[in-house]
DNA sequence: CCTATGTCAGACTAACTGAAATGT
DNA sequence: CACATTTCAGTTCGTCTGACATAG
């Protein structure tokens, strides 16, 4: 393997001073950069993280979102809204969530044609220590503070907003 | 298909306001599914905007550190150490850029192992347009200010040298 | 009839691992 | 020799399209 030897440089200041020379100036292109690394470099430590329990972080939100209903069970298609995954990636993601045994499907009987997807013992054990992991990491994000976490929410949510994510 | 109606509700604010109920505040985890959300959102936007000319965003990334460069040529392994991805990716993504005519292999003069990828005119008129139609959009960010764009670099960059993403 | 739910098959991007060929 | 560069085969993840059976 190649030994990944760090740049001495920040690629992304360094990629907005060559465009700014070819094209102008524009900081939406070092925002959007910005933002895409980050998560790339987020995404690996999370995922990091959770895999020793047989998941990934979308998994992950999954098995969270469950845990938070009332019922501990929740439709597919509810799911797929509130974590914004296609329905067939919801369909894949129960699927390995039911092989591991932390997820059961059962007929949603308020809804013939409707599944829930219903957390097991077994799910609320993995979960609860994946969380206890996750949150002694911070997710990550460590290096920044409480405030700088609540800045880049009120920030991101902007964006959120005016891309249709949700009625604001 | 199932009619996408947005949720009336931000689902990160519920999430968050859940899990202050259940294990207690992380803003660590309002910022990291902030983050995730709003790359997806961008994400999306971009590939949408590039998908004309038969490109996705990391090929475009591509294709504009070429142009930035004098020679209009690097070497893969450069390419992947600018853009941090993976040698195999680095190799996918020459691969479809060579394929569409937009890129040129030829072997490295100064470095017998090496393998520089070479931009061609129809890249350089590919990056133009596809360049002109991102900017016309701000890569999907325009609902932002130019201050809130460097707020998200500022504090996003933090992030990046405690990951050791370079050298501070 | 029209729409919603979930699944399936198939294509696609990009990441990864492990291995190999070639060259420094 | 150890190491770097690139490619290849094969796996995984999640997204997407189009189709379908089933039910409201």
């Amino acid at each position: 393997m190649p030994k990944d030897h760090s740049l001495n440089f920040d690629p992304i200041e360094r990629a907005f001073q060559s465009w700014k020379e070819h094209w102008g100036e524009s900081t939406s292109m070092l925002a959007i950069t910005s933002v895409m690394r980050a998560q790339q470099l987020l995404l690996a430590r999370v995922d990091a993280i959770v895999k020793p329990y047989g998941l990934t972080f979308a998994r992950y939100e999954a098995l969270v979102l469950l845990t938070f209903s009332r019922a501990g069970a929740l439709p597919l298609s509810k799911i797929g809204q509130r974590l914004q995954v296609h329905p067939t990636s919801v369909t894949n993601i129960i699927d390995r969530l039911e092989k591991s045994g932390l997820v059961a499907r059962r007929p949603n009987p308020d809804d013939g044609r409707g599944i829930l997807a219903e957390i097991t013992a077994k799910g609320r054990e993995v979960v609860e220590e994946a969380t206890r992991d996750l949150m002694a990491e911070e997710f990550g994000m460590g290096a920044l503070s409480s405030e700088q976490h609540r800045e880049l929410f009120t920030v991101l949510r902007e964006l959120r907003v005016a891309a249709g994510d949700f009625e604001a």
